[in-house]
DNA sequence: ATAATATTTAACAGTTAGGTTAAATGTTAA
DNA sequence: TTAACATTTAACCTAACTGTTAAATATTAT
């Protein structure tokens, strides 16, 4: 949970392009591998991450494991950066 | 630059609340170093980090540097995060 | 020029992260 | 039950990250 945890998730490139792929819908984790270069133990590993930071969810149907985005939980980045952009005034820290 | 050096900048707790600290204005290094409980040299290090993903700028002014806020480059992640956030459809990847 | 102050850079140590292969687990089908 | 398939977990390796102390650099004041 956290802003910490879902920060340091979107800081792999293969992570945020796992879930640039599961916009489209969700996706078996096989289906997910055949899209990198990396081992499928690899994959697993950045889905595990995902999964920490909620901001994926998963569901075994069968021999297979769907993935798909919780992307609710990017209303926490959005609001950080948008304050961050926000009221910019020039206030000297004491 | 980029979104990568973007979101592996963002990704330490230090830095974030760096950048904090100066949505209230620019700040010299030696007064950001006291608001935490790292060295000095830490906290030079993060700046650096700061500054290559530009989200800060740097400007000597004698023997002080100070440091501010580019809160510009922020656009970028807006723009990924809504993307993520947007049109969830449910088509499937063929 | 020397000293004092502000900050960065270098060298090193410990920890974390991401990759691999191999083994383990869970599910389906023969 | 055995085999095959899908996925995760474990063990291991290397690279990257973060922190420390000490040395280097830049500026100002004496």
């Amino acid at each position: 949970m956290g802003l910490q945890n879902t920060m340091r998730a979107l800081s792999d490139p293969i992570r945020r392009e796992i879930l640039n792929l599961l916009k489209g819908g969700r996706m078996a984790a096989g289906d997910i591998v055949d899209r990198f270069e990396v081992t499928g133990a690899s994959i697993s590993r950045h889905l595990s991450v995902l999964k920490e930071a909620d901001l994926i969810r998963d569901k075994r149907e069968g021999k297979y494991i769907y993935y798909e985005l919780n992307a609710s939980v990017l209303e926490e980045i959005l609001l950080w950066v948008a304050d961050l952009k926000g009221e910019k005034n020039n206030d000297k820290e004491q």
